[in-house]
DNA sequence: CCATTAAGAGTGT
DNA sequence: ACACTCTTAATGG
């Protein structure tokens, strides 16, 4: 994709110019920056960090105890738990402006949930004395974070009914959806590349299954594969499918 | 640039 | 779930 030339970029990445404020920034759909004109938060927003991220680098370990607060400043994000046997269950994929590591807060003194790179990312960084601070200052922020608990809560709730009242073939469809929904598409596929793998995760399956389900919808003219790449082709006919369920969106 | 290897997608049992 | 083939991506000279 990248031309050949080699030695230019060696020295651009050891800068860091990109500390660029909050005020700058052009991430509208972040809770801070929608807050950015209150002098309080604005104030806040000084003792960011930014943490750069490379594909498949873990930065959130479930279990260690809970330091701070992450957002998605660029890139995209799996969140899982841990099972039984190693086995990981994808809860969500989050992409820019989304905040990470939220649970941690209150009472909760470890994360509950792991967070790794899907691609290389940039985050935002902030501590969880000083996300704690700004939300007793701060109503409209807080009130801001409340929405996003409760989609979240909303989500999770769509989710467990999808794991227990669905088939495998309805989960996939299911999932499909979704990453179609929050990701879109790039000319013609799923603009997020997963691995089967990752989808029998977050669909709560094997790979195996994952597998033939997608040469099923294949066969069917539902979908089209290149490679990891998926398109969908007939979004209505697949909700269709699953409508009975009325799954109510989740963005 | 090509050749070798490793990783992941598919399929049958 | 396992074994196997085939395709694609990564590595190294």
């Amino acid at each position: 994709m990248i031309s050949t030339s080699s030695n230019i970029s060696t020295s651009a990445k050891s800068i860091s110019p990109a500390n660029t404020a909050c005020t700058a920034c052009t991430n509208e759909y972040c809770l801070i920056k929608k807050n950015i004109n209150s002098s309080v938060v604005a104030k806040f927003t000084e003792h960011r960090k930014q943490i750069r991220c490379k594909k498949g680098q873990q930065f959130i370990m479930e279990g260690a105890p809970v330091t701070g607060l992450f957002f998605v400043l660029k890139g995209r994000v799996k969140v899982l738990r841990t099972g039984l046997l190693g086995k990981e269950q994808i809860v969500r994929f989050a992409k820019e402006g989304e905040i990470i590591g939220h649970r941690g807060f209150g009472t909760g003194e470890f994360y509950s949930i792991s967070a790794v790179a899907l691609e290389d990312c940039t985050l935002c960084y902030f501590s969880k004395e000083d996300v704690q601070a700004i939300l007793q200052k701060e109503p409209a922020l807080t009130y801001d974070l409340m929405l996003f608990y409760a989609n979240e809560l909303n989500n999770s709730e769509a989710k467990v009914k999808s794991l227990s009242q669905m088939t495998v073939r309805e989960r996939v469809i299911d999932t499909l959806l979704y990453v179609n929904r929050k990701f879109g598409q790039q000319s013609g596929f799923i603009s997020l590349l997963l691995s089967r793998r990752e989808y029998a995760d977050y669909a709560g399956t094997t790979e195996e299954q994952i597998i033939r389900v997608f040469s099923a919808l294949k066969k069917e003219k539902l979908i089209t594969t290149k490679g990891k790449r998926i398109g969908i082709i007939n979004n209505s006919l697949l909700k269709l499918e699953i409508s009975e369920h009325n799954f109510y969106l989740d963005s």
